[in-house]
RNA sequence: GGGCGAGUGGCGGAAUGGCAGACGCGCCAGCCUUAGGAGCUGGUGCCGCGUAAGCGGCGUGUCGGUUCGACCCCGACCUCGCCCACCA
């Protein structure tokens, strides 16, 4: 039984065990959650579903496998584990794979479905396949529709004609998928372009102030503060001034100027008597009222120019400042002073009211504005480092500080105030005189949602000549994607070129009507997927409210960073706004978030197949097996670090299988090569030997389950090298298959199945057998069926512990103590140990300190 | 320009105020093998002393600070990564 011959002809083959377990693990439907059992604590887990381009790469088992090892250990917990699976099917590669393919978009992404089915399977994670979403469904889209048409009663969804960024190859984008200082689309990295376009938006800036409340959620701080800065809530004051005349001895002029409100809004009301000269974007509505006849060509020109150029020219930070006077004035509401109103390109038309009060003195760009146009520049603000007699001293650099320690100066009757105090009485001032009133402003533009693509859901209206924009009725749905479309061209969204889906009748008045061709933005099926994954065939609602009401909100959702201010927040905003439309409870999508590090290619790139980076799993299961490769996965570091791919170590892990493997089944066997094996080690007995190791199994017990429950891979799969790297110590001894043994060997199995689930589930049946045990049919002969061990603390306490000694700070010398020891008598110990007198050297320690330790 | 994060052996990493380098890779030595790019055992931060067990010193990006004690906390700087970027 323990000869190596024997080991030979039975060694760990996972390649022969895997697919058996999988095949068997399905059969008997182990993970298809009841979403109706109430017997048991829910736990909803989710990760997110994946654009089906074809084949999983090793990013892929990053995200899921430790996943499934989440799902496993809270299943061992006694929780009801529900972890569904599905695919974002709408977007546009299958749409360019169509065009270089000659084949249909549904084919391409249903063939890659496929394969990626298969190749999940073989992870041997336990997804609930009977819940799949897949978002090219019509049963699927259709709720997409019926969302939009909700949304556009509620005053959610509207249209509107805006400048909108403009990919030559996608089409319009959101602002979030434009990236980059050069402002390029984030999908095929061409230049965006800016166009006037009627376009469909959802109104998330309603909810702006409700996404900045992260209370109740437990997201990764880096996310929450992306958020916070994408939303970009500024407290301040809007301020109005009044354009001034010609001449000052009348209100208005004989040409007609003067009287016009123009609106600023300013995060520092403080600074309002520093204000010198105000600055309107070249789109601002009163540009060519306020425009001076004697300026009006310079005007033109200037506002000309700035058309012409694109975003990414205006928005350079580098770039020298331009700008040109308008001919007019505008009467600063404190001070009476007329100041003049230019036009500049760095004051963005769609921020704020489009114009500014430019106060160099307290600005960088105002000051770097001034400079170049010979402006005035008026300290308002000083430091404590600066005496009242050197306030009008010309200033070198904007002073932009804002703390408590600055006073007001300059500033009329507020001269002398702290400038948190001064913010507050001007905006009061302002608001008794009716010229201002206290103001939040936001970066958050609407979600702008039309897509000029073929492969995606159809925003649910036609157009009709007497009716206008006409929704389509509810028993009408889905609108369906036409099959027989001729996708062959670039440019155009192929939808326009198919008369029988384009000309309707109007649903209203029965006359001809044209549908909408756009597409929502594909961004709309992943703000709610995870509804859907609940009740994925209901025809009645989007989410069945009851189960909704006990499944959610998803207690952990995993997946990569990149979808911050994308996806995360969009989810955010549907799962609001859809419990303010009464669909569901929950007003927060996900409880608990954690990104997962990004694996790059082994050349530090983002894996993609044009870099030819990508790493293959199927070829490391193949060879590996996949208990291996989920195990490397997870001990490769800390999971939300990622970084570069290298296979090198994963042997390592194959090694370590060997040996629990070997530990499992052949306790007594003993290695040829090695003397010391089968020996117990030097003054050691078998009971201290099996007292060693029950203290061991229980102490790796007590923190690999914290470790399991703080998702710290790593630091779990080298405690569990370290117990069976100790197992392999006393293999073949007197202490091999003793109790002590057994249970450790039964703990080791129990600690590794939610990582490693093929082989410990054969060992657990091979041990079984081996009892005599009937290892039949039924969920309960399954390791994944056991409940996860208790630690049993008398066995994990240890008798004696090695207590480091330091002087001033120094490590001097080691001690064993039996714990528990007194501190007086541990004392007593150390100040007679030859190291520490030669340290003390004579002296008397003025101090000693018995540090922590456990 | 702003925000966030990270810098530890040849490599991935461990240790978040108390023994720096757990665990693994790689490398070295030995064993076992007809053979091995298989398996097993031991060693392995750097420098110095010693035949040796061992002893001493140095060491967590740089410079300061707090502390009996700092990879860990604080300040400044350098490098790298990610996000945002003329947002008033």
């Amino acid at each position: 039984m323990s000869t190596p011959e024997h080991i030979r002809a039975d060694r760990y083959e996972p390649t022969a065990i895997e697919p058996r377990w999988q095949q068997r693990w399905a059969e008997l439907g182990l993970h298809d959650t009841d979403l109706r059992d109430a017997s048991k604590p829910k736990y909803y887990l989710l990760t997110m579903y994946d654009y089906p381009s074809g084949d999983l790469h090793i990013g892929h088992w990053y995200v899921k496998t430790p996943t499934d090892a989440i799902a496993r250990f809270h299943r061992m917990h006694g929780e009801n584990v529900f972890m569904p699976v599905g695919f974002d099917a709408f977007g546009l590669p299958a749409e360019n794979a169509a065009i270089k393919n000659k084949i249909h978009p549904r084919e391409w992404t249903q063939s890659n479905i496929d394969n990626m089915r298969r190749q999940l399977r073989s992870m041997g994670a336990t997804f609930d396949w009977k819940s799949e979403v897949k978002t090219c469904d019509p049963g699927y889209y259709r709720w997409n529709q019926w969302l939009f048409l909700r949304f556009l009663e509620a005053g959610l969804a509207y249209r509107a004609s805006s400048p909108v960024d403009w990919c030559p190859n996608d089409g319009t984008l959101a602002r979030e998928q434009v990236e980059g200082a050069d402002r390029h689309c984030w999908r095929c990295g061409a230049r965006v372009e800016k166009r006037e376009l009627d376009q469909w938006y959802l109104r998330i800036t309603k909810y702006a102030d409700e996404l900045l409340d992260f209370s109740g959620i437990e997201w990764p701080e880096p996310i929450r503060i992306m958020q916070t800065n994408w939303i970009g809530r500024s407290e301040g004051a809007e301020v109005s001034f009044t354009t001034a005349p010609d001449d000052e001895s009348s209100d208005r002029g004989p040409d007609g100027f003067g009287g016009d409100d123009l609106r600023v809004f300013t995060t520092r009301p403080d600074t309002l008597y520093g204000a010198t000269f105000m600055v309107l974007a070249p789109e601002h509505h009163l540009v060519a009222k306020l425009t001076h006849p004697d300026q009006a060509a310079e005007v033109k020109a200037y506002v000309e120019a700035a058309g012409r150029e694109t975003e990414i020219e205006r928005m350079s930070t580098e770039r020298e400042k331009t700008g040109v006077f308008t001919g007019s004035y505008a009467v600063n509401p404190v001070n009476g002073e007329r100041i003049p109103i230019w036009i500049a390109d760095y004051v963005l038309a769609g921020y704020g009211t489009g114009a500014i009060m430019a106060v160099p003195a307290h600005d960088d760009r105002d000051f770097a504005f001034a400079r170049k146009f010979g402006l005035p520049i008026v300290r308002v603000i000083a430091g404590p480092e600066i005496s009242d007699a050197d306030v009008a001293v010309p200033m070198e650099t904007a002073f932009v500080s804002h703390g408590t320690e600055e006073r007001m100066v300059n500033s009329g009757p507020h001269t002398g105030l702290p400038a948190k105090e001064g913010f507050a009485k001007i905006v009061a001032m302002l608001e008794v005189q009716g010229k201002g009133k206290a103001s939040v402003n936001y970066r958050i533009r609407d979600w702008l949602i039309s897509r000029q693509r073929y492969w995606g859901t159809p925003i649910p209206v036609v157009y009709c000549d007497t009716d206008g924009i006409v929704p389509v009725p509810d028993d009408q749905l889905p609108v369906r994607l036409p099959d027989t479309v001729d996708y062959g061209g670039r440019g155009e969204n192929p939808l326009k070129t198919d008369a029988a889906f384009v000309n309707t009748r109007c649903p209203q008045c029965g006359g001809p009507a044209w549908r909408e061709t756009d597409t929502m933005d594909t961004f709309i099926d992943s703000s709610w997927y995870w509804f859907r994954y609940l009740s994925p065939a209901d025809e009645n609602a989007p989410v069945d409210r009851s189960i909704e009401a006990r499944w959610c909100p998803v207690d952990q959702y995993t997946g990569g960073a990149e979808h911050a201010v994308m996806h995360l927040l969009y989810s955010r905003f549907f799962t609001k706004a859809m419990a303010d439309l009464g669909m569901v409870h929950e007003r927060e999508p996900f409880k608990r978030l954690f990104n997962q590090g990004q694996i790059l290619g082994a050349d530090g790139e983002r894996m993609s197949k044009s870099h030819g980076n990508v790493q293959d799993p199927d070829k490391l299961v193949l060879r590996y097996g996949a208990d291996t490769v989920r195990l490397f996965l997870m001990f490769m570091g800390p999971w939300d670090q990622g970084g570069p791919w290298s296979p090198t170590g994963i042997g390592g892990i194959g090694r370590f299988l060997n040996r629990v493997w070997h530990c499992a089944l052949d306790p007594h066997g003993v290695e040829a090569g090695d003397p010391e094996s089968g020996v117990l080690p030097a003054g050691q007995d078998t009971a201290a030997a099996e007292i060693a190791l029950r203290t061991a199994a229980h102490r790796t017990l007590r923190v690999v389950s914290e470790e399991y429950a703080e998702l710290r891979f790593n630091t779990m799969v080298a405690h569990l090298m370290e117990l069976s790297n100790l197992l392999m110590r006393y293999r073949g001894t007197e202490a091999a298959g003793s109790a002590a043994w057994n249970e450790a060997v039964l703990l080791l199995l129990l600690m590794l199945a939610p990582a490693a689930p093929h082989i410990t589930e054969e060992l657990w049946a091979r041990l079984a057998k081996a009892r005599g045990e009937e290892s039949g049919a039924g969920t309960a002969s399954s390791i994944h069926s056991q409940p996860w061990p208790a630690v049993d603390d008398a066995a994990a306490a240890e008798s004696e512990r090695e207590v480091p000694v330091q002087v001033n700070g120094k490590l001097r010398d080691k001690v064993m103590v039996p714990v528990g020891i007194a501190e007086a008598e541990l004392e007593a110990i150390v100040l007679a140990r030859p190291k520490i007198v030669a340290a003390l050297d004579g002296r008397v320690p003025l101090k000693v300190i018995h540090a922590g330790g456990r």
